[in-house]
DNA sequence: GCTCACCGAGCGGAACTCGATCATAGAAGT
DNA sequence: ACTTCTATGATCGAGTTCCGCTCGGTGAGC
């Protein structure tokens, strides 16, 4: 059970994904090509007001290779969302590799550096939360991504650092996940580089949190 | 500075509301009757497919008077937000005053147990939260509910339960807001009348944050 | 009777389709 | 290897459908 095990792969919930998989080189480029510009869009124009024929402009496309590819605009925004979630998943694996964490608190902090940075950088990554609640009616059946997030990262600590694992720690840990989205969405809301103060905050909240179910950082291992 | 004072009143950031304020009371029947319709359907077919005329038709009204009172569509959601927050604060007020809390642990969760009614009983409340971001690019000058909120919140706080207040509980509380709106959402996202285990941690939660600054709930006043 | 409220056909534009046209990979031929 | 050759993937964009929204005409309240 290695890291890229854990956190590399295919999306968790794919929205029906495309409905067609490119198979030349050229359309994979068109592909990703069309998602950097609705990223582009959505970060000008707003979730509401993007358009199907923007992003198809932005991307030097036509309307039609939009449709061969989603089935319709909001499968666009979907997509975005998975692959903005995928490539977090990619950074904090990156960022546990390069950083060699010494405890679990190192280890998800890590989680936090690397959500606050593609907050930074990435494109249309402020649009894209774990939560997508409010979209979708109901839909019981799928799956959140923070609950997907939660277990791998409770793999992690229980193999690495020794934290009791099971149901308990997955469920602690998807709170941990709802809270620091929700903190550092709102620490990146009217400041693009991000509230320090938000971002702070949000790390102590989810340190103070697991440590009063964990014990202090330095104990465990 | 009273609890109808600080709750009651105008919504906080008025996005236009009405084109034309109503003078009949036939109207007024139907403005709200178009947010019920709005709200129903919200619930059913989610925040993006959700259409005009979808609204016009199960409130029994036409096309035309959804627009003599709402300039577009998102105009409706955000009034339809609007009153689901308005009721949720005048809920808090009542709560308040019906549970005479005895400290400023019980206030707080008075606002909990709001918040937790309204998403059981109110059709549309889910799909209506305090943050409302991703959906305007950046308007920075527009503030959150969340903010409006904590702060009214500190006020009471302060004044009834004499916690030291100023920007630093203020800031705490929307913290607080912030993770309690996650959590809770979150609770609620499978589950119609709430997954307990998630309404509890929010508690859990909140308690033990701001008892970390404001010391044990039982030392103030 | 004067204004407020309501209606719903109609207009404009955005979402989405589909058959014609072009590009590419890789097999077949030299 | 190096060039056709061609089946199929990829692209295009005019056209269709549907939805957001307007506006002049009709009815209900004060």
């Amino acid at each position: 059970m290695s890291l890229s095990d854990l956190f590399g792969g295919d999306p968790v919930v794919s929205g029906q994904q495309v409905r067609i998989e490119p198979t030349q080189q050229r359309s994979t480029a068109r592909l990703s090509g069309l998602l950097d510009a609705a990223a582009v869009v959505v970060d000008e124009v707003g979730f509401d007001r993007i358009t199907t024929a923007m992003v198809a402009e932005r991307a030097g496309a036509s309307i039609g290779t939009v449709y061969r590819y989603y089935p319709d605009r909001v499968a666009v925004l979907q997509a975005l969302r998975e692959r903005a979630v995928l490539r977090f998943r990619q950074r904090v694996v990156e960022q546990l590799r390069s950083s060699g964490p010494e405890n679990w608190w190192d280890a998800v902090d890590c989680a936090v550096t690397a959500f606050v940075d593609l907050y930074r950088s990435e494109p249309g990554f402020r649009i894209v939360h774990f939560a997508d609640r409010e979209r979708t009616p109901i839909s019981g059946s799928e799956e959140l991504e923070s609950g997907y997030f939660a277990r791998q990262l409770a793999g992690v600590l229980a193999e690495e650092f020794g934290l009791h694992g099971g149901p308990e720690l997955i469920f602690r840990l998807e709170v941990t996940v709802e809270m620091a989205d929700s903190i550092l969405s709102r620490a990146f809301h009217s400041d693009p580089n991000g509230d320090e103060r938000f971002i702070a905050e949000c790390r102590r909240v989810m340190r103070d949190y697991l440590v009063g179910y964990y014990g202090p950082v330095a104990a465990s291992v």
